[in-house]
DNA sequence: AAGCTCCTCAACCGCGGTCAT
DNA sequence: TATGACCGCGGTTGAGGAGCT
């Protein structure tokens, strides 16, 4: 069967978002929702294509990503979820409410892998690795607080659209946010019903702080006590968190009330912890 | 202080799956 | 059933930035 090229690349812009394009993008989400990714550039008078905004709304402007850092419990999840799926990036996404598959992804391919690797090799060469490269074990802190500075940074740039994005608002208490409206708007929609029963439980024990591991106990527990054939078959049926967001036929109301939930946190830099109550 | 090296992450690409006709 | 169109996912890339020498 013959597919249609991503986009028709006359005349369409690549590359870096421009703020001014995250604003009409938004709007137009916010006023018209997504049925349909490819008609809406055109229906937005974006110069781009629809899987372009899609990636965009996805991975960046949705208004529940949850920005910064991730904490030690969330990498924990994602190193054992992913020796538990693999690299169904999507589907440890849905285990981690406010990330996206592709931060998932990436935070995976930058350190967490490279953590995992030293800690095999360390047994071996533990001497040797000093020299020629910093070990990823040493370099990520480094990095991850860099990356702090520089998200911030860019959260000046950016246009008003992501209130997590600043770093003022830690993972955990975005963590809290999300899980708080999760798991209300769950029950009135029952539509992420699949993921929160788990993704509740474990957005617990991602507010204390102090309890590192916690989620493991919590959160394993529940989900290793899974033949691993369920866990498989709910991890491949259930609809994944980012997915209420319209991506679905089922998704009206979800989009409603999402969009509900953004906008009554001013839409902008307002604290998003009070937002809930709706 | 300047240049270099390495890391991070946003974005793109291409494929497979699913749905509509 | 076959075909076409769209969506979503995973892999990959390259620009920009931070740290090091």
């Amino acid at each position: 069967m013959g597919r249609a090229p991503c986009c028709e690349k006359m005349g369409l812009k690549r590359g870096p978002w421009t703020p001014e394009e995250d604003k009409v993008l938004v709007a137009h989400i916010q006023s018209f929702g997504h049925g349909n990714w490819r008609a809406l550039p055109k229906q937005a008078g974006l110069l781009r294509c629809g899987k372009s905004c899609r990636l965009r709304w996805i991975n960046y402007l949705r208004p529940d990503i949850k920005r910064g850092n991730f904490s030690d419990e969330e990498e924990q999840s994602i190193i054992q979820l992913h020796q538990l799926l693999g690299n169904r990036w999507s589907a440890i996404a849905a285990r981690l409410p406010g990330r996206t598959d592709n931060e998932i992804k990436n935070v995976w391919h930058t350190h967490l892998k490279k953590r995992l690797e030293p800690s095999e090799q360390e047994q071996h060469e533990q001497a040797g690795a000093a020299k020629k490269r910093k070990p990823a074990s040493a370099s990520a802190p480094r990095k991850r607080e860099s990356k702090a500075r520089k998200t911030d940074v860019k959260a000046t740039a950016e246009p008003p659209v992501s209130p997590e994005r600043s770093l003022s608002s830690t993972v955990t208490e975005s963590t809290s946010m999300v899980s708080a409206a999760a798991a209300e708007h769950g029950g009135s929609s029952g539509n992420s019903a699949g993921s929160s029963s788990v993704s509740v439980k474990e957005e617990q024990s991602f507010t204390s702080e102090s309890e590192e591991f916690q989620i493991d106990e919590s959160f394993w527990s529940e989900t290793l006590s899974m033949p691993l054939d369920d866990i498989m078959d709910v991890v491949s049926m259930e609809p994944e968190p980012q997915e209420t967001f319209g991506g679905n036929s089922s998704s009206e109301g979800d989009m409603d009330y999402w969009l509900r939930v953004f906008m009554e946190g001013g839409g902008g830099d307002q604290d998003v912890l009070d937002l809930p109550q709706i």
